[in-house]
DNA sequence: GTCTATAGCTAGATAGAC
DNA sequence: GTCTATCTAGCTATAGAC
């Protein structure tokens, strides 16, 4: 323990304004200018810190899939049954995600813009093995629920499809989002509903007849 | 019926080629000279057809809106009960989204990139009141099958999230997506087997333990 | 580690010939 | 309806003083 006051170097001043601001418009839609003027440093301090906007631009988005990562293996390194795992991991997912209001825009972002950055540099690599890890880890939770037959044998592909929509999209909505529901994305009370509304329907679906046993499926193969 | 030769003009042209790129790489992303070298005009051409970049932006993404719209309309419009309904209109969203290859990423643009269209024009008020309108009825779908009592009782705006998380994030996925499957998410076999899936999930759920029937929720209020 | 100055390029948009 | 030429403004990135 030294001095209580927190000495924030000019690179994390940087990465935090880069992140809102890609966050918002995406790596293309935003220019090294803004981030100097949001920082208030000139263009050219940007590029001591950083070698490229591109470098930059994994920069941030490597900080916040590393939060992800490592509080991701945090909550499955607790313990308990399938079921708590599954459910703790979720709920430390969208705590992450309400926490850090721009981690849904970047994650979708990374996810589904290839050609921003398909790049080579130490850095985006970083990015591409943490989401790996990440979705490596969910992977063998879900594989384990279903082998002890506490959840449905399932397409895994498909069901890390279907929890990153139900989750990463949601805090990624903004505006549009917010329009829906009346409210900030982030509000407390918002946050615990959308918590419990995804794993309702991830727990039981939409259907309340208790009939419905199996779903009919299509003649398509268990592949894929 | 006059000639069998489908003569497409240049607007429709731009439109093709701005959508490949767009969906893509976004609004900021692409230039004008990009599209103009795609179609094989000049780009002072596509200025006689569009007054702005925004402008043929908001067209490209306002002629794929229609497409769902209508046929999301003709989807409700058949009729028969709530549950055959709304599995209908699942379907004919998700083989909307197959058909057309760009829907999805321009779909998930156009509804998280609040900054890149916030526009006044035609075109762009045109491309929220599509989206007001299909959210509408799918709205009042959901209320009926829960004022029916063969949905359980939701949060309307959370459910209708959880939808487009399921199916526009599938098909606006990407390289990335397409990593996690081996294969090209419109290939048939991908796309019957995701429809399969989507469904399932929100008729059962994960769970495979039919004595779980009501999930414990949080102290949450039951608005939001 | 931050600055000014600038290189070299591309952006969106317009003017006006044909 | 398409073109060439051009405007102004922006961009990423570098050079080099302090």
């Amino acid at each position: 323990m030294r001095a209580a006051v927190i000495e924030i170097g000019s690179r994390d001043k940087i990465l935090d304004a880069a992140e809102d601001l890609f966050s918002r418009r995406g790596f293309a839609g935003i220019g090294m200018r803004e981030v100097a003027d949001a920082v208030g440093l000139s263009k050219s301090s940007l590029f001591h810190h950083f070698s490229s906007k591109a470098e930059l631009y994994a920069a941030v988005v490597g900080r916040i899939l590393d939060i992800i990562d490592q509080r991701t293996m945090a909550a499955l390194a607790i313990g308990g049954d399938v079921l708590t795992r599954f459910d703790r991991w979720l709920d430390t997912l969208m705590d992450t995600l309400a926490e850090h209001h721009n981690a849904g825009r970047l994650l979708l972002r990374s996810l589904f813009e290839d050609d921003e950055l398909n790049g080579t540099s130490a850095e985006e690599r970083h990015v591409d093995e943490t989401i790996k890890h990440v979705f490596g880890a969910v992977s063998r939770l879900l594989q384990e629920g279903m082998q002890a037959g506490v959840l449905r044998k399932r397409s895994i592909p498909h069901v890390l499809q279907s929890l990153v929509g139900l989750t990463v999209y949601h805090f990624a909505s903004g505006e549009f989002g917010e329009e829906m529901f009346g409210q900030s994305l982030f509000t407390p009370q918002l946050v615990r509903h959308r918590k419990d509304e995804v794993k309702a329907l991830l727990h039981d679906g939409l259907m309340s007849g208790r009939a419905r046993v199996t779903t009919k499926r299509g003649k398509g193969g268990s592949e894929s």
